[in-house]
DNA sequence: GTAAATATTTAGGCATGTCTAAATTAATTT
DNA sequence: AAATTAATTTAGACATGCCTAAATATTTAC
């Protein structure tokens, strides 16, 4: 609980570096906390001598092994949290990350394995974001990002990239939710417009900005007998 | 989140003032805060500052108008989640508190409206303790000390007066629960050891120093018809 | 009613986490 | 390759919340 500060600048490299693979700079770091570059340096000082990064100076900074581990149970801590206030507290998942913030600081792995357990063990949080188990390793689930979809593919939609409101809502307004089944029937040459199917055979119409955030399973037709 | 220490000093300065009716001595806040006393007064000329106290330098202090409902609203998220970590997480009543009172830093109204309605508007924490409404109104229930129960008193087991491990576990130990109701059969003269009669007919026997802190509410016994 | 004992407050420091301004290092331009 | 520009780090401050030691106020004892 009084470690608040260096858990979130943890969290905050660990999401940086799952974009790209190089290190993460400092000003990065500080466009991303809202803060003073001169803070974030003083705080990497601080995470590089308690061996949770390997920092160099100029260089940027990387996630050490125990870094990356610490991360992961904090980011187990968010997404069950995330879980609990949507689905029992019946809270919308555009209003939960603040709050899940904040109750990720609360430290007792007592009370993780019991929510865990509450909550079914779950594998995904109502983003469809993966929840790291105890050891802080990920399920594994093959994905792929919409925008990328061709036409024919069968799909579930598994996952939204983007937490803001303004995407959530306009997610929302497509009436479609994770885990629903859809397939693709046309993309726009030109902008890349998506058309999809539901199973019911009603249509929605997804731009590529909003596919870019939502990642879906593919779904391989077993092949037909009659093929092959 | 970020006013942590406030917090606990207000919900300690309300504690504190249940018992006594006079102000609150720094030496007192200390010892209970384990806390050195000019630590306490740095922090009471802040509160001070801020409306949540009266504060007399060497007089000791008071909880304003403002300050009390301020604690109050804090005892009612500690109750609230201790609530949810016992009847929800299965978590026994002498773990609880220290998580509790992580949790009770977390702030978000909706978060506690959501989780009081999930709860089903719990009048009572697993402890028996009362919890107060979104307002920081306490709920009424007429009370009594079990240390003060004469023979022939019928009562209901409501409220346990102390959090320790020790006391909770040798509560346990008896084989009772809030709620059961029992009734006073003897009182030893010499030690107060009280001896009391579940439904069942079998036997309790309650020493004068675990009785003192437990409370109970009375049964009247309607006034049969051919009494009076 | 004054002296001794006790409690409280003030003074000055330390750690954390932030800031602005200055110095330094790296990258870009020519 | 040198000079300019951009990014980063260091230096020095401030706020919070704690500490110890010294000063001050209050209470108790004689």
């Amino acid at each position: 609980m009084q470690n608040i500060s260096r858990d979130d600048y943890l969290k905050l490299i660990y999401k940086l570096s799952e974009n790209k693979k190089e290190s993460i700079l400092t000003g990065d770091i500080a466009q991303a906390m809202g803060v003073n570059a001169a803070s974030v340096s003083d705080m990497l000082k601080k995470l590089s001598l308690s061996g949770m990064i390997s920092y160099v100076p100029y260089q940027g900074v990387k996630l050490s092994r125990k870094g990356r581990k610490h991360a992961m149970l904090l980011i187990r801590r968010h997404r069950l949290w995330e879980s609990f206030l949507v689905n029992h507290l019946g809270m919308h998942w555009n209003q939960v990350h603040e709050i899940a913030e904040q109750l990720e600081h609360v430290s007792s792995d007592t009370l993780i394995s019991k929510l865990d357990a509450f909550l079914g063990f779950p594998d995904y949080d109502p983003h469809g974001d993966p929840i790291p188990d105890g050891n802080g390793v990920l399920p594994q689930r093959q994905c792929m990002n919409l925008r990328d979809a061709k036409p024919g593919q069968a799909l579930v939609v598994a996952r939204v990239m983007d937490d803001s409101e303004v995407f959530l809502e306009s997610f929302d307004a497509l009436s479609i939710k994770l885990g629903d089944a859809l397939s693709v029937s046309h993309v726009n040459a030109f902008d890349g417009l998506l058309t999809l199917q539901r199973e019911d055979l009603s249509r929605v119409y997804i731009s590529r900005d909003m596919a870019s955030r939502i990642e879906c399973s593919p779904i391989t037709q077993p092949p037909s007998k009659y093929v092959g």
